[in-house]
DNA sequence: ACCTGAACACCGTTCAAGT
DNA sequence: ACCTGAACACCGTTCAAGT
């Protein structure tokens, strides 16, 4: 080993924090959650899971840095949104459509963002950005908590929608015979699944537009933030 | 053992699915989701983990049978609820805090029924009658089923709260120095902290009424849906 | 300074064996 | 019909040992 050519493990660069994390996000984005374990993870950086303790806490600790990673991209993403002229709530709107784009490619994401016990420094500088909208907006302090409670998750650009199969999972296909029994049990459901989804083009249960649907709250909840604005 | 007294081993009740299920919604109940591991529950039933595959499909079937009877907690709860007379927002109100007040005796619950995949019998029976009672409201189809959306994980009664620390999990109390140092960085955060903690009795993170943001969050788009009702 | 192997204390689950 | 012990394939993590 006294010459200048590779050796045959090539471990040129040798493994840190930054390439953990990103291994561990690349990981989530492309097979799940249950990919990021310590192991399959030390295993996809060609090393074993004790190593990974050299440049990271444990498990929480690479959760923590992947959120970074994301909410990183959010806070890049965001920032130049909000460009004078604009109403509150058209920044604000921006804002969280913004987010909720970067949330779309790193759909593990909110299930990380409930599992954090501390709020991290990205968060918090994400919620900052967010509470200067409204002040600049004419928001008092008071509106402006109660606001960012009433947004909850839809503030970063997800909401929990509880009818959604899981991301990996089909859809649920109904054939002719199963909607028919269950419109003996839930006629009201059936009515409206026949209503919706005649509008598109398959009848599933996945037969909701999620952008239009999360529009439509956002919207909602916005309207209804600026007249309390207006009237106290 | 011809006799009618004891047996040393008391096991008289031979153990069967509904008791499994009370056995795990109780040990959730005290002592949170972490304590219900198949071993950890056929131990406070007395039995060995491979003896509750008897009665029960698998980890999975616990969680769904868990939710059932949750469910019907709620269901029970609520149905008292859609007396004649009162308007589809008054009922809506009553029946989504009469279900918060249910999972809030579960406050595992909101956890499991985000990795459900499929939608329990109970869960839909909710649904049915929510959006019965918005029909009865006269609310299109349509306009319903963005109201379901809407609402979201609010129609049973919780929503996602970003700034909480987990159930078991000590809220972060801050001195004056950890404040003035959080002034600096988000200075918008910490007026409004400073603002609203002035209202209440201690200095803590954890210092917002959960129910009142819950409340106000719920009329927020419970209004709104009233207004879209009115001019569609 | 970084990586590793063996080990520990947990999981959920299967399967053959007991009564 | 119900329960069990041993085993399998996984976890996260510690610790002493290697280079």
């Amino acid at each position: 080993m006294t010459t200048d050519t590779k050796p045959q493990t090539e471990q040129r660069t040798p493994l840190n924090r930054e390439r953990v994390l990103e291994a561990a996000v690349a990981q989530a984005d492309q097979g799940g959650l249950a990919e990021v374990s310590m192991r399959k993870l030390a295993q996809s950086l060609g090393v074993e899971a004790m190593s990974l303790y050299n440049h990271v806490d444990g498990k929480e600790d690479v959760l923590d840095g992947m959120l970074e990673i994301v909410m990183g991209e959010i806070n890049e993403a965001v920032d130049a949104m909000a460009s004078g002229g604009l109403s509150w709530k058209t920044i604000m709107r921006n804002r969280i459509l913004g987010a909720r784009e970067v949330l779309l490619r790193h759909k593990w994401a909110p299930r990380v963002i409930e599992t954090r016990t501390q709020v991290s420094q990205s968060m918090m500088g994400y919620f900052e950005a967010i509470l200067e909208t409204f002040v600049a907006g004419g928001f008092s302090y008071d509106l402006a908590h109660h606001a960012m409670h009433a947004l909850g998750s839809r503030a970063l650009g997800f909401s929990q929608e509880l009818f959604e199969p899981e991301d990996g999972e089909e859809e649920t296909e109904m054939d002719a015979a199963t909607i028919q029994q269950m419109a003996a049990i839930y006629p009201q459901m059936a009515a409206m699944l026949d209503n919706v989804a005649h509008e598109g083009p398959d009848t599933t249960i996945g037969w909701c537009d999620d952008q239009t649907e999360f529009e439509f709250g956002l919207d909602l909840i916005l309207d209804g933030l600026d007249r309390r604005l207006a009237s106290p």
